[in-house]
DNA sequence: TCCGAAAATTAGACAGAGTCCAAGTCCTAG
DNA sequence: CTAGGACTTGGACTCTGTCTAATTTTCGGA
C-alpha cells in the first residue's frame, strides 16, 4: 500500500476492530501517512494543525488503543517521551542522540544470535534493539 | 571486586576523577553495594532511609554526574522513568512488563550480525538490547 | 588555625508528559 | 424520535525531572 487516504484509514481501523471515529481516523493518517516516529505531542499538533478538534484526553486515549490493538508500536529511547511507530513489522532503531532523530533499521539482514533461554512461565513479547549515535567530535 | 564498602566507593569515586563527598558515596554504593537497576527515585528512598541526609536536586545532579564519567548506564526501557546500572560492561536486558522488573543478560554468548553501516560523520554511542518479556497466559 | 574562593548541596518553584474524572456529545438500533 | 452506550472533552492532578538563588562544605594557602 503506498498511498494513505482517511478512506484508507476507517478500513484499517474496521481490520483492527477499532470503531473509525473522526477522531481515531485523523490521527491514523497522521501517522501513517507520514511514516514516521511521532509522539503524542506532535501527534496532537499535527492534529489540531488547521483548526483544533482533537483533545489531548482523546490523542493519549486513542494511541494506547492503538497499541492494544497492534496498530502501532511504542518506541522508548528518549527518556522524557514515547515515540509511536506505524511500521508494525519488524525491524531496529537508529537514534541520534543529539538531535533526538529516530530512524529505523530494516531487520532483513540483522540477526541477533546467542540469546539465552527464557524463565520458564515468560513469553517474549519483543526485542528492541537500539542503536545510538551521535555525530563525530570534529 | 566482591565486598563494596563506603571505603571503596571513595576510591572508586577518585578513580573516575569525582571529588568523593558524603552524597555521592552514599549514592554510589547504594548502586553498587546492591548491583541493581534503580530509578532516582528509588536511590533518593535508599539514601533517605535512616535519616533525610540528600536532596532531590543533589540525586539527580550526582546520578548525571556518575553517568558523564562513565561510572554508571542509563537503561531506557520504562516510558515513566530512567533507570540506573553499576554494571557499565557490555550487557543487554531483560524487562518484564508486567511487573516492570529489569534484569541483565550477559553479553558474552550474543550476537548482533548484519547491522547496516553508519551514515558518514557518525560514530556509535552504544548499542541496546532489550528483551520484553511477560509471563505466559494460563 | 583562620580565611576566602570554589565546589557542592539545598528547598522549593517550575516544566512537561501523561492520567483521571465527571460532564457533555455523538451515534445508532429500535 | 428516543434511549443508551460509546466516545470525547476540559481541566485538575500526578509524577519525573530541571532550575535557581541562597546556603553550606571543602580545601589550599597564609
Amino acid at each position: 500500500m503506498h498511498h494513505y487516504s482517511r478512506d484508507n484509514m476507517a478500513e484499517l481501523l474496521r481490520a483492527h476492530d477499532i470503531n473509525p471515529t473522526h477522531q481515531r481516523i485523523e490521527i491514523a493518517y497522521a501517522l501513517f501517512s507520514r511514516q514516521e516516529h511521532l509522539s503524542a505531542d506532535q501527534v496532537m499538533t499535527i492534529v489540531n494543525d488547521r483548526h483544533a478538534e482533537t483533545s489531548k484526553a482523546t490523542v493519549y486515549n486513542t494511541l494506547k488503543l492503538f497499541l492494544e490493538k497492534g496498530l502501532i508500536r511504542e518506541v522508548i529511547v528518549d527518556p522524557s517521551k514515547v515515540f509511536y511507530d506505524p511500521n508494525t513489522g519488524p525491524h531496529h532503531h537508529l537514534y541520534e542522540v543529539d538531535t533526538g532523530r529516530l530512524t529505523d533499521i530494516m531487520a532483513d539482514d540483522v540477526r541477533i544470535e546467542g540469546l539465552p533461554e527464557l524463565p520458564k512461565g515468560m513469553e517474549t513479547v519483543g526485542i528492541d534493539l537500539i542503536v545510538r549515535v551521535k555525530r563525530t567530535a570534529q
